[in-house]
DNA sequence: TTCTCATTTTAGAATTGTTCTAATCCATTG
DNA sequence: CAATGGATTAGAACAATTCTAAAATGAGAA
């Protein structure tokens, strides 16, 4: 069925997703949506998706690649990923999984979550509640 | 003995760690050193050991504290944690250790390794080697 | 001791990634 | 269409960190 829609309709597909999660489809959130989501699953900087949309012709200002990349992963459709000091990723891929992180390139790779097993977690601190659990295992190339 | 000899030379304790690690025994290396390792396990930016030193009236610059903590990085004496963008923490911790991440305060509190266990790690991918495996739990207030 | 020199520290400028501002633009609705 | 509230934008502002090159200083030699 998706398959049908985007061959009729180019953009419903992406459009279909904005309005559901109730953003209005802009020229810029179509693109951005069509560059993030109409490919494999991604780990992307700001300045990348920038480039990106640049290279692809698309017109669009950093201030919007950051208001998109933070209303996409505020609504659950992606999610920031931080693996180094100053500066964020945003991964399209929103299962539940973890990452290795390659230290000299700097890529993201995904785990999926039945890959790994994070047993005997202790019980959150007095007061909290858990959000989160991200494993980052850091490899660096052999050669380093 | 440790005992002993930080009683008889108040300083010797922190200058053989610095000597130890090749580092000359300044007077600002040693004042960090004893405000980073004679307490407790701590988890602090390099602003808040700057305004630390500031408060225990030694006269630091915020580029000497950049320099100590990256050299004590990476001669062991401590490492970098990343949890958020933007900013990094570094751990007087070096025992393998995971974190709990409080989101609401900023703060990083300890999970000794044994308290948690990631089992059925996958392999590395092809090239590469494991350099380190971060386990972030965060954590928000039950009240958020 | 004093001298010497490499190491260290430093103030301030520069850089980087991100956020803010307020003017303009445009998608939606009637 | 016209009205209007949301969206986009250029550029300024900001925060953390790094860089620079000049001044200070620790450590060993004399
Ligand atoms: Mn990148
Ligand atoms: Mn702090
Ligand atoms: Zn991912
Ligand atoms: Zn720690």
């Amino acid at each position: 069925m998706a398959e049908t829609t985007r061959r009729n309709h180019p953009y419903s597909g992406v459009i279909a997703k904005l309005k559901q999660a109730g953003l209005r489809p802009t020229r810029q959130r179509i693109a951005l949506a069509k560059l993030l989501f109409e490919n494999e699953d991604r780990h992307v900087s700001a300045e990348d998706l920038h480039e990106e949309a640049r290279a692809a012709s698309v017109s669009v200002s950093l201030a919007t690649i950051y208001n998109t990349l933070h209303q996409f992963s505020e609504l659950g459709l992606m999610r920031e990923v931080v693996v180094e000091a100053g500066r964020s990723y945003f991964d399209t891929n929103t299962d539940d999984h973890h990452h290795f992180f390659h230290e000299h390139s700097g890529q993201l790779e995904d785990i999926p979550s039945d890959q790994i097993n994070v047993a005997e977690m202790p019980s959150a601190p007095p007061g909290t509640s858990v959000s989160r659990v991200d494993v980052i295992v850091r490899v660096s190339g052999s050669a380093d």
